[in-house]
RNA sequence: UGGGUUAUGGUGUAACGGUAGCACUACAGAUUUUGAUUCUGUCUGUCUAGGUUCGAAUCCUAGUAACCCAACCA
């Protein structure tokens, strides 16, 4: 392959369509139910949708699926809006199936004149059982013989409110013997007196999905409708709808939906996790969704990558979240400000050091010559990590330790000369000496050392909160795993850190802009930051490769 | 057990009858003032059994496995 990049099976049907004449232009879709957050299963179809759009010169309408008013909120609209524009996107048109209403009531009556729809008056409970099962049909009953005129007043009458809900529906007249179950004179309008979001109470009875979808996309001309495999029983219906109604044949293409490890990928599921508030809300950093990543500091480009990346076809997967981790650490590794923050503070007191404190200064990003540098002061009392001394090291650890040398990131070489306990032994601060010669930039010194470590000068010091976020889940594949999602989530999904000190540079930290703590991970500003207390989320580790060894 | 869909390394995804490639992961090494980044290399794969063909992941036959469908949800 000469460096092209091959084509997923809906491109190559996309240029088939086009090569053939059959479209000039195509049209695609964004359909979301506006009952839930958008997540990272949306942004694969999102990416898709308006990926191919982009790239075949075509255009692509938001298209809101309300067709439930008992779970519709103007909220999760904002939202989605909201975040499909965050992700880079914008649609040609917003549009609701709800401003097809009258359209598809049309259609319908359309239908009961062609004898292709009746009104029925069985309960739920009995539409059910004389629909049979998969091995054994069902059977059609009397309210089918209904003439055209009843079903037209029947039908009129229930939109005019005189019925309660659950008490009729219409039907359309297909086949109750066929093999697809949805083709078993499917219900395509029930009544429910219920507030709608946009058409307030005009309605009283509401199309069915099946009803609405692909009317809507023939009523937009949206030239390939593309949705998920479990809508492939679905596509029979869709073809007789637009057949019978004689409309825009929309066609639709079926992909199989993302699935993640660690994590669960279902509104149903993430609104649970929402209302039991096993996290503190749709936005939860924890949260796969779009608005939870972003603010746990993901940024828009490495979520369109990690949709690239992980193609499109028809058989079911369960990506690792390592790639999309790794995505997003590409990503913030070129774009992000250095700093350094100690975590677990270490006193260190540099005995030889004479002056009372000197300006040193550092790159911002070695990935970004035009990102410029940064000044840290320095002093003769310092904070490291806690963790980057061992009084007995082992073989390979070549962090501080007793006697050890070590460079402080962008200023000197120190060397530990003595270890200070309290009275239960706990080690408490370390006196070091520092070699005068070894400045960072003009280290006349000759002395190389295994490890940098970063600091902060502990006059300087700026104490900071940090969200430290492990994987929402314990098992990697939990529909796979025994009985309840929620057995499985992480106890220690995430851990605050309320000892941490950083640097003053950091004091200027803004929300959007993206940091790397040295050594330590990718960080953003959270949103519950204020005057007095800056909180940080990280957004996702750095490689550790020493954890893995020492592991 | 009716119908539909899908099977390629640990995970994704290519190949369109002609050298099984790419990415992530894992492992090994080089460079490094982040045990990061970068660079190099290595391991691991065509669901099974037959058949057609000079040649099969690809075509044929028969199996097997997984997923979806019996909501007045989408």
């Amino acid at each position: 392959m000469d460096g092209e990049k091959s084509l997923n099976f809906i491109e190559e049907i996309i240029e088939a369509d086009l090569a053939a004449g059959k479209h000039k232009n195509i049209l695609t879709r964004f359909p979301p139910e506006p009952n839930g957050y958008l997540h990272i299963g949306h942004a694969k179809s999102i990416c898709l949708n308006f990926g191919l759009a982009k790239k075949y010169g075509g255009k692509t309408n938001l298209r809101f699926d309300d067709t439930n008013p008992s779970t519709e909120e103007t909220e999760y609209v904002e939202s989605i809006k909201a975040d499909v524009q965050w992700l880079g996107f914008n649609w040609a048109n917003e549009l609701y199936a709800s401003n097809y209403f009258d359209d598809l009531y049309a259609f319908a009556i359309q239908l009961i004149e062609k004898q292709l729809a009746y009104v029925d008056d069985s309960t739920s409970d009995e539409i059910a059982e004389q629909k049979g099962t998969p091995t054994t049909a069902g059977k059609r009953n009397k309210y089918a013989e209904r003439t055209v005129a009843e079903n037209l007043q029947l039908f009129e009458e229930m939109k005019a409110g005189k019925y309660a809900d659950g008490t009729k529906v219409l039907r359309a007249k297909i086949d109750m013997a066929a093999s697809n179950m949805l083709m078993r004179d499917p219900i395509i309008y029930r009544i429910k007196h219920a507030h709608h979001h946009r058409t307030g109470d005009k309605w009283c009875i509401y199309p069915m999905y099946d009803f609405a979808h692909g009317q809507s996309d023939s009523i937009e001309n949206i030239t390939h409708s593309i949705c998920t495999l479990e809508f492939i029983p679905h596509r029979e219906l869709y073809n007789w709808f637009i057949e019978n109604l004689n409309i825009f044949p929309s066609h639709q293409y079926e992909f199989a939906r993302l699935n993640m490890t660690y994590t669960v990928m279902s509104k149903r599921k993430l609104l649970q996790l929402v209302n039991e508030k096993y996290v503190l809300g749709w936005d939860d950093p924890r949260m796969p969704t779009i608005s939870g990543m972003r603010r746990r500091g993901y940024t828009a480009e490495s979520i369109r990558e990690f949709c690239d990346k992980i193609g499109i076809a028809r058989r079911e997967n369960l990506i690792d979240i390592g790639l999309l981790e790794f995505c997003v650490r590409e990503h913030l590794n070129k774009i992000s400000l250095r700093r350094m923050v100690v975590f677990d503070p270490l006193k260190i007191t540099i005995t030889n050091y004479t002056q009372t404190e000197e300006i040193l200064f550092s790159e911002n990003n070695p990935e970004d010559e035009t990102a410029g540098n940064r000044q840290i002061p320095f002093s003769k009392e310092l904070y490291i990590e806690k963790e980057d001394f061992m009084e007995n090291p082992p073989k390979k650890f070549f962090r501080l330790c007793p006697e050890g040398m070590v460079r402080l990131k962008g200023a000197y070489i120190i060397k530990c000369e003595e270890v200070v306990k309290d009275a239960n032994g706990n080690i408490i601060e370390l006196k070091c000496t520092y070699i005068p010669e070894s400045k960072s930039g003009s280290d006349t010194s000759g002395i190389h050392v295994k490890s940098v470590l970063h600091w902060v000068s502990a006059n300087h010091a700026v104490p900071v909160e940090l969200c430290l976020y492990d994987r929402l889940l314990t098992v990697e594949n939990v529909d796979a795993a025994e009985g309840d999602f929620k057995d499985y989530i992480n106890p220690s999904s995430l851990q605050t850190i309320t000892t941490a000190y950083a640097e003053p540079a950091l004091k200027n930290a803004v929300i959007n802009e993206r940091y790397q703590f040295l050594r330590k991970g990718y960080f953003c500003l959270d949103i519950n930051s204020n005057e007095q207390k800056m909180i940080f989320n990280r957004t996702v580790t750095l490689k550790d490769t020493w954890a893995k060894v020492n592991k």
